[in-house]
DNA sequence: TCCCACTGAAAACAACTGTTTTAAACATTA
DNA sequence: TAATGTTTAAAACAGTTGTTTTCAGTGGGA
């Protein structure tokens, strides 16, 4: 228990700090000084500060990835092979985000340090997230195929990226964002308010109609 | 001459190894060493680190605003009181955002100057862009309105976001996006190539039909 | 000619960073 | 009991940071 302890209290208080302002601009000591444990306890447990946010995103991402692997079974035993719609396969992906850190953690914490993985990472983390958790990215990529044979693989590839965007982007800025909402039209906005706004948005962006062809543009017009 | 040479050279530097490794990551010595200046120019000239940042961006930004202003009094002149319709309304916002930094500086830099100042900024930048361009995007939103007369207030707004969301993180992730799409699909992909990319599923997610109502849900089920 | 803004080199400043070490206590387990 | 792993305290480490200062030159405009 008293190890326990230690650890879990370095790394809640560490979440919160490092989605509050980022990685570079939250110091060892801040953390431990808020968390009130020892300076040298995080590189007693952890060994140095990239492993303690290394062990941050797996506390989130490898409950995330055995819940998601698990609907996704369920998934596709439903459907016994047949494809699955491309609204099941985002609505899956969606309940699974939403349940993960319901648990104990903030939902938007989660979502901030998904953007700053995308934003601030120099190298040492995205890499670390693509080779420990690329592969339920993979699968899923997979499954919008099959959803989406109509789409050109790169122009699926690109969408998936545009909603994955609008996600992060408006998930991770929430705050903010909500200040703004509840000043201007005095709604509360809730998270699950706002998931509820993305799905038609997702949905129709993945089946936008595909873009005219490159259109020979360079010097000598025709 | 000398002067002018000093100051850009340092904003040229500035602004490659802002968007290149953000801008806590980035110390005043390696920007002065690399552009070949004195450490003490960049206090001289701009007096803080702080005052640096906002240059870079009032860079970009100020001629943006201006070449924005006029684009919308043509395409006001042109419908002369008329709605304008969404698409041109996206459509010249999308060429103003490319002609800006066209002339000298990289349209990918900007794009990712845009990224950090959502994501990295605690508060100094975000406000100071706030207070010093928020006109320009209030007047575009209002044209926005009169285009998409059907989307309640609120709903637009947060779509506007969606879409905002998207067009960020796809331009500023853009080189490792880039370096998987070309390995898994090699085809070589240029920023207006995803701007053609990008069209269409940003009119489709404004378009998008809307969500249902927020379906009362609480404890008490009828 | 004098003046002034600019540039350069160098050094120092105080503050903060991640990391390591030493010491002494505490708990649990073998 | 003895041993082990954990926690704390305090200090020191070497390095980097933004900022300031000093001194010495440079050039062009009054």
């Amino acid at each position: 228990m008293a190890q326990t302890d230690t650890v879990t209290r370095i790394l809640d208080t560490a979440e919160v700090l490092f989605a509050e302002r980022g990685f570079a601009e939250t110091s060892l000591r801040t953390i431990t000084s808020k968390a009130r444990v020892n300076l040298a306890a995080v590189n007693y447990h952890f060994g140095s500060k990239k492993a303690l946010i290394q062990a941050v995103f797996s506390r989130y991402l490898d409950p995330f990835t055995v819940r998601f692997h698990h609907a996704l079974d369920e998934l596709e035993a439903q459907h016994a092979g047949a494809v699955i719609p491309l609204e099941q396969l985002l609505e899956t992906m969606a309940r699974t985000v939403l349940e993960v850190p319901a648990e104990k953690h903030s939902l938007k914490v989660f979502m901030k340090l998904l953007g700053l993985a995308y934003s601030q990472a120099q190298g040492h983390l995205r890499r670390h997230i693509q080779e420990e958790y690329g592969s339920v990215f993979t699968r899923f990529t997979d499954l919008v195929r099959r959803a989406t044979p109509e789409l050109p693989d790169a122009e699926r590839f690109w969408r998936l990226h545009f909603v994955l965007g609008t996600v992060i982007f408006t998930l991770s800025g929430l705050d903010a964002l909500r200040d703004i909402a509840e000043k201007d039209y005095h709604e509360h906005v809730s998270v699950r308010d706002l998931i509820r706004r993305l799905r038609p948005v997702v949905v129709a962006a993945m089946n936008a109609p595909l873009p005219p062809p490159p259109a020979a543009q360079p010097a000598k017009a025709s």
